[in-house]
Formats: C-alpha cells, sequence, structure tokens
DNA sequence: ATAATTTTTTAGACAAGTCTAAATTTTAAT
DNA sequence: ATTAAAATTTAGACTTGTCTAAAAAATTAT
C-alpha cells in the first residue's frame, strides 16, 4: 500500500530525474514539494524501506524500477483524468490541475483502464504532455539534432556529433550536460539561431552549436 | 476544511440516523464504522468542535444543519459517480462501491455539477438509490418492488434490494438493466410469481426475484 | 589545506486518527 | 433502590507526516 503522500514524493523525483535516470538531491525534493528538508528525509527513508528508491546517506535518491512503474502510473492518471477533464466536462485546461492532484490517487486499476479506452487511448494531455502506457513507457522518441526541434519544444541533451574538446568546454561552460533538459524559447530563421531556456538560465546560441548536439524530444 | 475521516463519520451518522433526524449512539457509529467506540468518541469532539454535529456527553449526536448538507453532499457525490462507472466506464453494479467511496471525498464543486450534467442529471444511482440535490433534498420517489405492481402495469427498473452478484448476474443474464422497461403481462396469486415482459422477450420470474428489483411505477 | 558555507541528517516535538485498558455513566434487572 | 451489565468516555500509547533546532557531512572558497 502506497500512500498519498508517498506517490507525491516518487512523483517529484521521478520528474526532477528526467524520467528516472539520475539522482536528485534532498533539498531538490524539498522545493518542488514546498516543504523542509528534513520532511523529505523522512519519507525517503520510508521509500527506501518499501524498496521504491535507492539511497545512501548525503548522495541522494533514485527510484528503483517498482518506484518508477509506481511514479508513471500516477502520472498516467493524472493526465487522464485531465483528458476527461478537459474533453467531457468542460474544464478550461488551466483549471484541470488542482482536481487532477486528487484524482491521480484513486486506487483502481479497472477504473483507469476503462477510463483509458472510455478516452479512445489519448495519447497527450491537455497541456501536450505525453500519457505512458501501463508498463509506464512513454511513446518512443528518437534521437534528433537541436536544430530541428521548434520553439516552445522541450527536449533532453542525449549526445554529441561534434566531439572536440572546444564543443565539449563550450556544453561544459553553458551547463549542458548528458541529461540536461533544453526549451527552445525561439528561434531565428534566417541564420537559425535558437534562444534555449536551460535550468533557470537563458541561452543564445548558433546553429554551430544546434546542429552538433543530439536530443531527444519529449 | 473537512477530511475523509471526518466526512466519513457524517456520512455514517445520516444513513443511521435516518436522514439527519433522530440522534445516534457511539456504539452504532462504531459498529457500522468498523472501529471501536472509543475512536467514535474522539471524532465526535472533532466534529462537535466544528459544529458539525450536536453532542452531550453520553447522549448521542445527532447533525447540524451543517452536517447535514455536508453528508448529503458526500452522499450525492458517491451516488453520481457511481452512475458514471456503470453507465460510462461499464462497471457492474455490484463492483462501483468501493471505487466510489474513495471518489466521494474528491473536493471540487464545478467537477460534481459538470459531472451531474455530463450524466444527465440522473435522480437514481445504480442500486436505486435517490441522489440528493446541491441543497441535500431528496426528490419525493415512488420507487416500489416490483411485486406491489398489478396485472398490466408497467415500470421501469431503478434499482436491486439484493444486491449480490448471484442476482445480478440473473439480471444480467436476462437482460433486465437500470432503465429497463418491464411490463407486467400476468401475476400468480399462490405463489407470487408473474410473466413479464422485457422489450419483445416474455419472462417469467419468481417472488424472490419481484421482492428485489425496485421500480419506478410509470 | 583549512575555514566558511551549504546541504543533509538527526533529535525531539506536534496534530490527526486510531488503539487498548481502565474509569465513569447510564440502563436494566432483581 | 441497589446491583449487575452495558455503553461511553478518558488516559495513555502508537503511526504517519510534518516541523524546528541542532549536529554532522559535503562542498566551496580562500
Amino acid at each position: 500500500m502506497v500512500t498519498f503522500s508517498e506517490e507525491n514524493y516518487l512523483k517529484a523525483i521521478y520528474h526532477l530525474s528526467k524520467h528516472g535516470s539520475v539522482s536528485v538531491s534532498t533539498n531538490a525534493i524539498a522545493q518542488r514539494m514546498d516543504t523542509k528538508a528534513s520532511s523529505v528525509t523522512d519519507m525517503i527513508k520510508k521509500l527506501s524501506e518499501k524498496d521504491l528508491v535507492d539511497y545512501k546517506k548525503y548522495q541522494g535518491v533514485s527510484l528503483t524500477e517498482s518506484g518508477r512503474l509506481t511514479a508513471t502510473t500516477v502520472i498516467r492518471k493524472h493526465r487522464l483524468w485531465e483528458v476527461f477533464l478537459v474533453d467531457k466536462l468542460n474544464f478550461s485546461w488551466d483549471e484541470v490541475h488542482e482536481v487532477a492532484e486528487q484524482l491521480e490517487h484513486i486506487k483502481s486499476e479497472k477504473l483507469i483502464d476503462q477510463l483509458d479506452a472510455f478516452l479512445e487511448f489519448p495519447t497527450h494531455d491537455p497541456h501536450g504532455d505525453p500519457i505512458p502506457d501501463k508498463q509506464g513507457n512513454f511513446k518512443k522518441t528518437e534521437k534528433m539534432l537541436l536544430s530541428q526541434l521548434a520553439e516552445g519544444e522541450t527536449c533532453i541533451c542525449i549526445g554529441v556529433k561534434d566531439s572536440s574538446s572546444e564543443f565539449l568546454q563550450y556544453l561544459d561552460k553553458h551547463q549542458i550536460a548528458l541529461g540536461t533538459i533544453i526549451k527552445v524559447v525561439s528561434k531565428e530563421t534566417f541564420d537559425e539561431s535558437m534562444t534555449l531556456q536551460i535550468n533557470a538560465e537563458v541561452l543564445a546560441i548558433s546553429k554551430e552549436v544546434s546542429n552538433n548536439l543530439f536530443v531527444k524530444a519529449n
């Protein structure tokens, strides 16, 4: 039995860890969940006890396979309910979040399976975020160059085409690493330059950069 | 802010007190909620503090107007969700309760208003129980048992008294569902059996069946 | 490399909701 | 009207999830 609170922590860890890959700091979780670091430590211990996260003191946490599945199931439920609220109950896209935060914790596999069918197996929620399947898989998004993205799209850095040390140093300097989430804020047509948002920072890049960075669309 | 637990207590008190009129004993609540009398006393104090019940030590509790409205709102939500589960998500009558017990606590006035409209303002849940309006008023129901009808009368199936899965499966097998129109073709006095017309079919039933099917005379 | 700062954890506390066991009040029985 | 039985409440404890304040570890800066 996973409690509401535990589900919320797992969801937060999932989001902070870019789909459960990297490990997440106590403070990051506390900030995201608007709670205290000490509360996070307490909860992490419980999650660890239940084998939902891997945890070593002072080393941050990461989701176990079981924790990841729990998190994606909650996200799946949240997004399916959002579709329901918008498509069937005439909610506007900005009203759904609060209610979906409650509905996502309802426990019934049949409920969510039937809801999925009733909504005709939607692939994205009203905010455009993808809805994972029952196994927690998001539809395969393939490797592409950053330059291929359109304005507003978000992606994850998964590699470089040019692996010269100059380029790598450039990336390092601008805090772009493997797993970094990059959002394309704007894109100029005439020189193919872009403005990116990386964490809280804004960065302008040339086409030489965007043509040499492999990303995975979100 | 009323908690899930408080809502469950108010609902129990409402049901035990026949629509909030008479006062209810601690033990009766404990028995219905499958909890201990001491826990009930503790909770009653909290509810009394919040002016949801009137309470004098050793004298039992009764709902205040505010408590009654909270209780009927929960019952309204429960029953609307049951209709949703059966009508839209293909749940059978006997599967809905557990899930509705969770859904009834979701807090959103808009959600329940829109759900009501989406379901086209149902007056009864799948068990034939009436759905109160927003003010907590139940529509005067002419609900009766099929066995009370005379030969030649027609009615609409609105619910079951016996909700065992055996009975529900029997009904299912013979194409009797919510909203099914039933005509009493003949009625035997000696064993109270009946012959019904359902759609184009004719069906003979025993008094065990007619005594457990709620209908609304047409 | 040591000191200063930040992050994380621990210790101890609190509210909600529950429990057991004991005390108190009410009700029923003689 | 007393006594026995039943119902109810109190007292003290436990769990979950949170907090503050202090201690410990890790990181950063000098």
